[in-house]
DNA sequence: TTCCATTCTGGAACAACGTTCCAAATCTGT
DNA sequence: ACAGATTTGGAACGTTGTTCCAGAATGGAA
């Protein structure tokens, strides 16, 4: 029924789901989330839509799969440090570097939570909470704002991407406009919003990033 | 070129903006995120899609603004308190509950990064931050940690209860889900998924939010 | 009033998408 | 070499967001 490792060459050209989710992940890469179309994916791979579906179940099955070969490379290359403190923020700059490289995964972990994804980020961060001491019955809602900051700062720089290259721009020109936009509103009932637009123009999202982890860290150590 | 607010009644069954927006709510609450086509839309609104393009620019649009429309209402109710930290506690319980009540607001806010949604929460979330005494070089950072945990909860959120909706779950019956899968892991690979599984069966989505808060609000004391 | 330019409506039409279906091609075991 | 199971490729289907446009409704000028 599944394929058979047996070492013999099945065909000339096989078609496996390794080879699908790898040449989906090339398509996500270079021409974002709209970019991966199965008419595109079958020219790309030289067969038919119903052959990819013979590997694959829907475009949520592709895309998760995606995501999770992305997920899995960064957690793996990433979670080792001396202390639970330092494995916690390599973990957390390895998964948003791999975001940051593959700007769609940010978007992609809405599709399938509680799979394997998430749960590679949940196993991860949790081992470490718990190594910190903290108590058990606290363990979960600890690990979960960790997460819960990681997917969200990953999902909003995804959109940030999605619609610059949507609309032709570069990162620099989004930041430009949003800060135009927000250095124009009412200084009365916007204040920070136009006091933080100057600065927002040359800011560094990886650095923003580490602050937000560090502030979390040091809630947890505070308790 | 705009609409004259010059007080007599333009028609009989006059189309607004507004009117489709409301509608478009009621269509999303009921339906979820896949209820909402065009189609159905003209329907309840006894009209066409070219009449509602007129007002519309496109869909992102008209959900931008019915999310614009749901967090506007839930920052205007809630942000209120004596010090800064419980200003911040109301109005994050207060885009949480709303979140709750309209699911798919969470998974609206990608659409639109750094327009009025993210924008209202931005400004409320700053002026909290700026009150509490954050240096002027971190509080975009500070406010950044803040706003990517609410949203972060917020989008994955929206994605279980589509999710269970899509299967015709109920949110409990999700939960029994991942519990029982996250369960039969790997003992050694996956001991912290395990050891979650049960009590997350049980557990309540909003204290876990709020004691995210109270980490970060702690992390941001600390310094 | 009568007219006309503007504003607004409704539904047909279009292109693109995810998905299904199935006859043909290919493989595997006997 | 044959038969059954697996895998392929592309046509076809239903649905979606969006566009297009003929014409109805409207409000000000003559």
């Amino acid at each position: 029924m599944a394929k058979k490792a047996s070492g013999g060459q099945q065909r000339e050209k096989a078609l496996s789901r390794e080879q699908i989710i790898k040449a989906a992940i090339e398509l996500l890469d270079s021409s974002g989330e709209s970019g991966l179309t199965f008419r595109v994916l079958s020219e790309r791979l030289a067969t038919g839509a119903g052959a990819i579906y013979w590997h694959i179940a829907n475009k949520n099955d592709l895309l998760t799969a995606a995501c999770d070969a992305i997920i899995a490379n960064a957690v793996e290359l990433t979670a080792t440090g001396d202390t639970p403190e330092e494995v916690i923020r390599a973990l957390a700059l390895g998964v948003f570097d791999a975001m940051d490289e593959h700007p769609w995964v940010g978007s992609t972990f809405t599709l399938s939570p509680g799979q394997s994804p998430v749960l590679r980020i949940v196993e991860r961060i949790g081992q470490q909470v718990r190594v910190l001491g903290v108590p058990e019955d606290a363990q979960w809602a600890t690990a979960s704002a960790l997460i819960a900051f990681i997917l969200g700062v990953g999902g909003q720089n995804a959109a940030n991407r999605q619609l610059a290259r949507a609309k032709g721009f570069t990162r620099s020109d989004f930041l430009e406009t949003v800060a135009a936009a927000w250095s124009q509103l009412d200084p009365e009932e916007y204040s920070f919003a136009r006091s933080i637009a100057e600065p927002l123009r040359t800011h560094d999202d990886r650095a923003d990033f580490l602050a937000g982890i560090e502030i979390i860290l040091r809630g947890i150590r505070a308790k």
